[in-house]
DNA sequence: GTAATAATTCGGTCAGGAACGAACAATGAA
DNA sequence: TTCATTGTTCGTTCCTGACCGAATTATTAC
């Protein structure tokens, strides 16, 4: 019994390092270019392209070709699931390190994904303009309504640079310490720079962690009702 | 960054050959020798002991002496979750090999873990006997009550001797196919011996599938009723 | 007591595959 | 056009770890 099951070998394309931390980045639901994952592995860009090539022929991640750039996502959530199931694991067993305590509630809250807004708050945002119809789905993605536009627009977002920029103006992007989704994409880094500028959160110790002043908050959930 | 995710050192582990194979084995919720495992990996018992160290020191699988037998066993319920969506994945991503269409729906009806009755009608049996009070549950697993060691008695069972054997009398094993136990253990073998002798059932084409015959389901149906 | 079996530890061999650098193809910017 | 940047392929090096066999320990059978 030479050969293993099936899935022995999709387990040994997750359990090496540099390709973990590869889907790792991934599973915040951003695409990311090839350099950006090899820097993300912390491997050189030749080397990145072998995994890279690996996930994606055992259909882990997918491609999208955009220009001289090329854009890796979890190509489905099977896969998103299967590592999540092994995140769970590692944590349960691994009864070494604990969660931070008083840290993991605050990060839950807000944190920068990359350079927009995630957690409750950033899922908050998302919900709060998906439900005013700001934002028309499209089978290629979501795109800003003519009232989307307008509200961002008058929250402080500059609509026609975030057009011009080759990156994806809207996506949604699945939250996955709240099962949620948040807004990212170039509006989404837009819209997180002008929360900034009106002052209405800092970054706070951790790398990720931002915080809201007390009047930002208020502010922040005036802006975005909850809407039933 | 060197160090992959604390997952991807978990993801190593199942995704080796030969110990994805020795899970397998495991997966079926019975506990095996050393031994056991060496064989159904295909390797000799002195590499299987190392994979077995390894398992068992990541806390993936546990290990209980009885004599100079170990037995080993899949550790906890993340684990086998964990290996579940890891062949939900490689399955889903494998386009290459079908699933058995007409043999698939037998199997999940009546087949044999090992030496014992699964499937459909193994759960049946269960989940009637324990709905009858047939089983007392303790802290280190179940054991036949009165009214159920007259039962099995009666169903042609010789309880001395399966008491005789160094094997555990009663064990729940969960079954994958459904989600819910059935019988194992020196009382699941006997019974299934028992119900081989009656005529109810045979074995079928492959080495797993059995098949009842009309007359036997229909025993069978009768001795073992739903409960609610 | 001796023999037999289960399981582990240790030392040595060897292949798979992860890494890098150099060269090349593709695309966009000057 | 020329240059810069992204990403791939190819050839090479090298190290981890999977495997086996022999020896050792523990337990049961005779």
């Amino acid at each position: 019994m030479k050969s293993g099951p099936t899935y022995a070998r999709v387990a040994a394309l997750i359990g090496d390092p540099a390709r973990a931390n590869m889907l790792s980045a991934l599973m915040s639901g951003l695409a990311l270019t090839a350099r950006e994952l090899a820097q993300e592995a912390g491997v050189q860009p030749s080397t990145a392209s072998g995994h890279l090539k690996a996930l994606t022929t055992a259909h882990l991640i997918e491609c999208e070709k955009q220009g001289r750039y090329r854009y890796y996502r979890i190509a489905n959530q099977e896969t998103a699931t299967a590592i999540e199931s092994l995140q769970v694991l590692s944590q349960h067993n691994g009864l070494l390190r604990v969660r931070p305590g008083p840290k993991d509630p605050a990060l839950r809250k807000a944190r920068v994904c990359y350079d927009h807004l995630a957690g409750e708050m950033g899922v908050r945002l998302y919900e709060s303009m998906a439900a005013r119809d700001f934002f028309k789905v499209a089978a290629d993605g979501i795109s800003l309504t003519d009232v989307g536009e307008k509200f961002v627009y008058d929250f402080g977002v500059d609509v026609q640079q975030c057009n011009a920029s080759r990156r994806p103006m809207c996506l949604a992007c699945l939250d996955w310490s709240v099962r949620r989704h948040h807004l990212a994409g170039a509006l989404g880094a837009a819209m997180l720079t002008a929360a900034f500028d009106q002052g209405w959160l800092m970054r706070g110790s951790g790398s990720r962690l931002v915080r809201f002043t007390a009047a930002g908050e208020a502010a922040f959930r005036k802006a975005f009702p909850i809407v039933s």
